[in-house]
DNA sequence: ATTGTATATCGTAAATATACGATTAAATAT
DNA sequence: ATATTTAATCGTATATTTACGATATACAAT
């Protein structure tokens, strides 16, 4: 009797609900936007500009980038994170092909 | 020391996180095309047509009105549930905001 | 009035998410 | 070599989500 019995939905849905899962959070839609501003930015930052503890934002960043929607690469001491701008697009074009589909209609 | 600090957050984040955890499930993606392609839709037939219990979909219907994104109509013993097309709408656009604002860069 | 049908709600169990302090790891700088 | 800095991970508490059987509710039909 286990539980999310997501494996029985289409490929598609469970994609979109992965990325939707992933933007569910205020915090995770604030970081995406700080990191589209600067195209690059390291985690301190983030850290400085959000209401939440370092340990808090390195979880939310992590639940993005399981998502694919970002990237870290090691610079210095430091890990500088930024867009992944594949899957983004990705997410993007999946959201617009369910509203096309979902419009018409009414 | 409560959880889910989202009040910190600016009103369109909050929204967006809102609407993203409305989708952040396949079963609510799925209820939402069903519901699109027949443009209303009673429950029982997402019932039938979903692998999960009567009280599991329902519970779902229930996030989804209460996203804005679904509206049910008492029609005789059953619901008629369709899509709410103006939040349906404003989700649509407040993504594209989104998007624009972030993919300028790179 | 009783029966049947459709859907919501309740109760409950298990899983997952959120949050943070403390600690660790890894690189830099001294 | 040691100290400092940056970010990840661990441990833990609490909240929320997911799922379903059982029950309640509300209307329709007989």
């Amino acid at each position: 009797m286990a539980f999310s019995k997501t494996e029985a939905f289409t490929d598609v849905d469970q994609k979109l609900a992965l990325w939707a899962k992933a933007l569910s959070h205020p915090a995770r839609v604030a970081i995406l936007r700080e990191l589209a501003q600067r195209n690059a930015c390291i985690c301190g930052e983030l850290v400085a500009n959000l209401p939440l503890s370092q340990a808090t934002v390195s979880q939310h960043l992590k639940v993005l980038k399981e998502a694919g929607l970002i990237s870290g690469e090691i610079d210095g001491p430091r890990i500088c994170y930024c867009i992944h701008w594949p899957t983004l697009e990705e997410m993007e074009n999946a959201l617009n092909r369910l509203f096309k589909q979902i419009k018409p209609c009414c």
